[in-house]
DNA sequence: CTGAAAGCGCTTACAG
DNA sequence: CTGAAAGCGCTTACAG
């Protein structure tokens, strides 16, 4: 294939077709796959493509199909807080990838952080850059995705929506995970069971918290609350102040692994064994809950899966299915040593 | 601003125009800030905007100013390494986000891994989908940047490429920075000092290695070398291997951070003493080498310039100027208390 | 300062 | 199976 002066003239359907002697509408069809052409004339038309170097006008096309086989996954964080220790996002944006590629679309990640980034996103994908858009983790009732879906943009979400909007999303069973947790620590006879629950602006901090006392409630118990952001450090922040506030606690449900073993760091330095002293309890059952000491008992949520979900509910959707405004993944207790 | 139905029919500059009363040409004119419009018509045009909610067709507007005002950054790496605890990427991400927040221009991130990622990537960046792509963390003699600046497009590549390609990157005095270390080494008196270096595939990983042969052999001293592939893992495993292999050492420059905290793990496990037994210098100057015990000795490399440079050099580029080949800048040693 | 018209590069009924 | 033609939604000389 040779190429012509570099960077010069991006050849055009019409270059392709005349150089293979038929019409544009014909070399259209060889590109697009279309089994209606005569084999020697696709096989002109393909000679004429690799000589030429011709790859498709993307906008030219999209403004006629109204399609552009792009996905955006948008991730409201920081590319500080995105790109951290918490292997959360990286798991959600494999899921999705997985799916994606199998479908032949194209992921783009987008970050929003400030109201600038905010505004521009919304007119990326208003302005018809993509097909569809996923949002990760959101904060408090972010107005992105309604505002998106009421343009008529395909959009799913991460986590049951805080605030009014009535968007599909792809959540797990945070509450019932933490009622897990907390009825192992029960039955396992702890007394004073406290808990680090994650952000409140986020549904997976609320949830979870809320699962934690429910449970409480139900077997009698008082509740013991700090907060943290899902980060190591706050984890073990919120683990001294549960300490101060009450050192006769034999037990903390933790929202998430990164915030447990910050929080194991914080116990070990407050001379508590665990689980001897304190039983702990983590939610995810990422990587890191292996690697503590000892061993995190923790709950399992699916991270790959919501990505996947997150996709294919995506897919669905941009293809004009009509699909449920929820799906729930299940979690689970995963049994370790730390309770 | 009242919507029309949901997701129904999008307006066009068309009904905007009809709306406000004007033709399409005065519409789009008022869209872009034209300066030549009467103040009176200007606003008719906004109310109609606002009313309808028009937001441009961005594949139109770009099928006709071959513009589209998204620039790639293309990252080969896995997601799983992309976002991991190496600060690197995220910093990347960050100065370039700001320089390309500032100008205007959206941030599109691709991951690149698997080699049909790695065809998607080409085929969105020829198809026409950005108006330039950085392509950081390259492995080998990646084809991908050369094919996309023969085929015109505005190329810059983080790091001097290996291979023949000669398009433009943005790179640190990675080898200076090695030799500074060693010569700090040198100079407190040790004797024996080794090496972790980076993955022999990628530029950092190769130059920082002939930095530090180049001034060992200025200075009459034999190399000790072991290979990592910049997980803070690989430092560990590595440094275990170079304490087999000659116990005498009394110093280790470590071509990033991340595996220096590794290595000092090893050497704890081995019960030498930093510095006092064995001197430790990383590499790249990130918050780790603060939180150490004892805080790391390392040679800084600008990681957030590299993105806002690779950023400002592209725009340029895309602007159709001349811009040199290589940019590099410089690193320099922090002096702390690991060596 | 404004409008009529051409044209960006494709796809896709519609005929044949 | 193939081609002529319309049209996707914009921008931008060119006149006036």
């Amino acid at each position: 294939m040779s190429l012509g002066a570099p960077g010069r003239e991006r050849p055009t359907l019409e270059s392709v077709a005349s150089r293979a002697g038929v019409s544009r509408a014909t070399a259209s069809r060889v590109v697009n796959g279309s089994p209606t052409v005569a084999p020697h004339i696709r096989e002109a038309v393909l000679r004429a493509v690799s000589d030429l170097g011709y790859v498709p006008n993307q906008a030219a096309r999209s403004l006629v199909t109204q399609r552009t086989d792009s996905i955006a996954l948008v991730l409201t964080e920081s590319a500080g807080r995105v790109f951290s220790d918490d292997p959360f996002f990286p798991t959600i944006v494999q899921g999705v990838s997985q799916v994606l590629d199998a479908a032949g679309k194209q992921l783009v990640l987008m970050m929003v952080n400030s109201a600038a980034s905010h505004d521009r996103v919304e007119q990326y994908a208003i302005g018809g850059h993509v097909d569809g858009v996923m949002v990760a983790s959101m904060h408090g009732a972010d107005p992105l995705p309604g505002t998106l879906a009421r343009r008529g943009i395909p959009v799913v979400v991460n986590g049951r929506p805080l605030g009014g909007t009535t968007v599909p999303y792809v959540d797990v069973a945070n509450a019932d995970g933490a009622r897990l947790a907390v009825r192992h620590l029960v039955g396992s006879g702890r007394r004073r069971i406290a808990t680090i629950a994650g952000p409140q602006d986020m549904v997976g901090g609320v949830d979870r918290l809320s699962g934690y006392r429910a449970e409480l409630r139900d077997s009698d118990r008082r509740s013991i609350i700090a907060i943290g952001d899902f980060t190591r450090e706050s984890g073990t922040e919120a683990m001294r102040q549960l300490l101060a506030d009450d050192p006769s606690l034999d037990a903390v449900f933790v929202a998430s692994d990164l915030m447990a073993e910050g929080a194991m760091r914080a116990l070990r330095q407050a001379g508590r064994r665990v689980p001897d002293d304190v039983a702990v309890v983590g939610f995810d059952d990422t990587e890191i809950a292996r690697y503590t000491e000892p061993p995190l008992t923790t709950v399992r949520q699916p991270i790959m899966d919501i990505g996947r979900t997150m996709a294919r509910q995506l897919l669905r959707l941009a293809g004009g299915e009509t699909i449920e405004r929820a799906t729930l993944l299940p979690t689970e207790l995963v049994v370790r040593e730390s309770a």
